[in-house]
DNA sequence: GTTCTAACA
DNA sequence: TGTTAGAA
């Protein structure tokens, strides 16, 4: 598929989907007339990377990352880099705590909503 | 009409 | 990231 195609069904703009080429995320096939073809896996790729991307990793990181994004338990890894390791620790650790952010958010969220819900009711109740 | 690259707001 | 210019 082209370009357009795949920034419609990832909602994700043209314009990052050549940058996260560009950064070496993905790398489609070129037709005739130049444009970039698109492989059908590439929307769940895309999607995932989107997701990473979303949760703070940097470009860098999710390229040395990509393998692990197949669900793939055996994962090669050619160059043991210990540094490597260590950001990608400092990253998942990162992430737990905007994991642990967001569900205290969601939470507030659900009581605000309960509350509006009452709120509601007892407005039925009093009209009456 | 759609996409490409490069560059600027 | 959005948008635009000029070309294919």
């Amino acid at each position: 598929m082209r370009i357009g195609e795949l920034a419609e069904r990832t909602r994700i703009p043209a314009r990052m989907l050549r940058y996260y080429e560009e950064q070496g995320l993905i790398t489609p096939r070129r037709l005739d007339n130049g444009y970039r073809d698109y492989d059908e896996y590439l929307v769940d790729r895309v999607l995932k990377i989107r997701g990473l991307l979303d949760a703070g990793i940097p470009t860098r990181i999710i390229g040395d990352m990509l393998p692990c994004l197949n669900q793939s338990q055996d994962i090669v890894v050619a160059n043991p880099d210990p540094e490597l390791r260590e950001l990608l620790e400092r990253e998942r650790d990162r992430m737990t705590e905007k994991i642990e952010f967001l569900t205290h958010n969601r939470d507030a969220i659900s009581r605000y909503i309960d509350a509006l819900g009452r709120a509601e009711q007892e407005m039925t109740v009093t009209s009456d």
